[in-house]
DNA sequence: CCCCTATCCTGAGGGC
DNA sequence: TGCCCTCAGGATAGGG
């Protein structure tokens, strides 16, 4: 699924590829994905339109417009966003085309369809709801000294829930959320208050290391994840726990143990992880 | 505030 | 081969 090393894989894939281009014609083959904008006049309002910039906030892609409109693109568990040839046959599950200057095509395709895309004024999508609060990012300088960790510590819910709250920690998903628990050596079950300064300090660098290594080795491809030209990444192989229940610990050969936090699968190593 | 459950949705994998 | 069942989970809403 696309957590945060994913989305800015594609985010670098689709930067010099999107950035200066003018989108010359929009194909909103399923309508329902846009969950904020009007469906019927989004083609007028985008054709035509340079596109300016490429971001990410936490899990979201903005792609910056002319006269300040985004287009923002959250992946969901299957999402993926690619350029393509026209040529190309279009993949089942294909919701939106954008065609561009150069010949090019920027493509979102999203099988499962948790994933939606959204046109407008960033402001107005916030002050909607389209667009939730997100806390700070573990891939920004100030991620260290932002806070998140006495954050933690004052909360009385279990770490791996609070990591998973993108109010608090922008990005992080089921994936990365159980391989900082287990860099950081604290188990995922236990109460953010029952944390010391110190586990709290190991978890909050944990988070940015996890996710710069998997940004390395182009995001994990369990199964649906696709880099910004439709390949695979290699992030998946080198995970420490996530996936591996049953398996022995990388660390310590004792086998993972797997259990459920807050509906989440969730893997950990009960002798490296206290 | 927290936690659990249901909801959205398809495809993969197991059992028979 | 095929059918049914379960499971995977990001975000959100509603009930306890």
């Amino acid at each position: 699924m696309p957590e945060l090393p994913e989305v800015e894989t594609i985010v670098r894939d689709l930067r010099p590829s999107l950035v200066g281009r003018v989108i010359t014609r929009v194909e909103l083959i399923r309508p329902s994905v846009l969950r904020f904008g009007d469906s019927r006049t989004l083609p007028f309002l985008l054709e035509g339109q340079a596109i300016n910039a490429v971001a990410r906030r936490g899990k979201f892609i903005h792609l910056r417009l002319g006269r300040g409109e985004h287009l923002v693109v959250h992946l969901g568990m299957t999402g993926t966003l690619t350029m393509a040839q026209p040529s190309t046959p279009r993949a089942l599950h294909t919701h939106l085309i954008l065609d561009l200057d150069n010949g090019s095509q920027l493509r979102y395709r999203d099988p499962r369809r948790f994933g939606r895309v959204l046109s407008g004024q960033p402001s107005q999508m916030t002050r909607m709801r389209a667009l939730p609060h997100l806390g700070p990012d573990p891939l920004s300088p100030g991620f260290a000294t932002s806070g998140v960790a006495e954050t933690l510590r004052n909360s009385s819910r279990r770490i791996k829930s609070a990591l998973l709250d993108q109010a608090l920690i922008a990005g992080c998903g089921n994936i990365y959320a159980d391989e900082a628990c287990f860099l950081a050596r604290v188990r995922p079950t236990r109460r953010g208050a029952t944390l010391t300064r110190l586990e709290a300090l190991r978890l909050v660098l944990a988070l940015p290391i996890v996710m710069r290594q998997a940004i390395r080795l182009r995001g994990s491809s369990f199964s649906d994840f696709r880099d910004g030209f439709g390949a695979k990444g290699e992030a998946h192989e080198a995970l420490f726990v996530y996936g591996r229940g049953g398996l022995p610990c990388v660390r310590c050969r004792a086998l993972l143990r797997q259990t459920r936090v807050g509906g989440r699968t969730t893997v950990y190593c009960q002798l490296c992880q206290r």
